[in-house]
DNA sequence: GATAAGCTTTCCACTATGCGAAAAGTAAGA
DNA sequence: TCTTACTTTTCGCATAGTGGAAAGCTTATC
């Protein structure tokens, strides 16, 4: 009885099977076989193979018709798409990004930490983007960013350890990070992939709690004392939008 | 035995449960009370709490504190965005997308038709979009843009039917706008929401099969020949984007 | 403070649903 | 064709999930 209690709490174990398999599926490769899901969930083949056929009839997963490899489905599209359109976060910002792209020439993003990841809830892309360089990926570990950085050092202790726990860092970032990162009004940090500059502001509700990082992504422009001058440019426009939203954002 | 094997073929009953939620959810307003979730699916009370709480737990559920009532989660973006990054379709366009917003100064689209809706899959804004009419929406009703047309155009059957049958559309579109989609080299639209007009051509992979369509939207120039020299214009860059990956897709 | 509305938790009985083990089926490669 | 690797199906069982009911809790409003 009271060893049932736990159980209880963690809600539906078939739920918890459908999720983990989906959670699974969104690291590793596209496509992954069933044995390979079964063994690394610790579900039985038969279990697995029914969970993700019932996710399969849902379109959150799909078969590969000649392999039989399992994959992430485009029902997920239209799910994480209603969720957007319904976010009053990316609503309220959406008018103005546009704007502060036209103004920086940068790639506008706006993002949020979820699951001890950075997500791009949206994007506008700025101008003299190359073609090697675009940016599609919609989520990347908090350290590899600006972005990731302000909304790391405004979370939890606990979210703020579990990022450094996992991070592939050689030289993991100290509580004195956290805190110039909670402090500074924005955060410079060069990505390492493009290696563009990114500059990102806290995006804060009406309450003061910090809901999402406003970022602009530009090329690195000449050496020289010009770069803390656009880098200032570049903030002041994102800190201007954050502005203007917030107090529409509500806890809501 | 044999009136068990249509709920076998069914799936787990349970994910069924949650998907189902799931999906009235994506409708319907963003924040929906426990009852009306229940008494819509026809679940109990305790049924649906406990779905949810279980989908709230994997973060694809959110609860508001103060009203208690739900609505989906950012856990969505995560897994819709690792969808995302590994689509071959997506990578093989992001890189030409830029350069055929320069071209056109149009927001492209690249669009895919997921259970009977448009669902938006990459989208870069053009120039000259005023902050008014920036859209955000991630997906909508087939008949409602070019790109909707020319994948309903290159649907099966049974899937028109059903878009013909859901659509609100005073007049109805017929047989014959069905093969006219399907042969156009490119489709046009007035978008009513707008005002805007898109030009859509469908994106083919290797063996012939629309896959997605790719789309250019920009604002209505003025009345006259230039429309259509415009118009062909854009549908050129659009054709010549789709030719480039086409080679590319395989089945996967 | 009282009330209303709605959610959350608890309990219980029931059963059908989900489980694992094993067999059968399928596709690809040598 | 045979072999291998993997998926899909079958079957018996027990437990996980269900519905119903009621009590308790929370929030918002008057």
């Amino acid at each position: 009885m009271g060893l049932e209690l736990p159980e209880q709490k963690g809600g539906l174990g078939t739920v918890r099977n459908a999720t983990l398999l989906l959670r699974m599926l969104s690291g590793g490769e596209r496509f992954q076989t069933l044995s390979s899901l079964a063994e690394a969930s610790g579900l039985s083949l038969a279990t697995t193979h029914r969970v993700l056929r019932s996710l399969a009839q849902a379109d959150l997963v799909v078969q590969h018709p000649q392999s039989s490899r399992y994959s992430l489905g485009p029902g997920l599209l239209r799910l994480s798409g209603a969720y957007r359109d319904r976010l009053p976060l990316l609503q309220l910002l959406a008018p103005y990004l546009v704007e502060v792209r036209d103004n920086t020439k940068a790639t506008i993003e706006v993002s949020q930490l979820v699951q001890g990841l950075v997500v791009i809830a949206d994007r506008v892309t700025g101008e003299n983007v190359t073609r090697v360089f675009r940016d599609l990926t919609s989520f990347h570990p908090p350290l590899r960013s600006a972005a990731g950085r302000v909304l790391l050092g405004h979370a939890e202790l606990e979210i703020w350890s579990d990022a450094i726990a996992t991070a592939e860092a050689a030289a993991p970032p100290t509580a004195a990070d956290r805190q110039r990162w909670a402090e500074a009004p924005y955060v410079v940090h060069l990505l390492e992939d493009s290696g563009e500059f990114q500059v990102a502001v806290p995006v804060r509700d009406r309450a003061g709690r910090v809901v999402a990082a406003l970022s602009a992504t530009a090329r690195v422009p000449f050496l020289g004392e010009q770069d803390a001058r656009m880098e200032e440019h570049i903030a002041r426009q994102l800190q201007r939008t954050a502005e203007m939203v917030r107090n529409s954002l509500t806890d809501e």
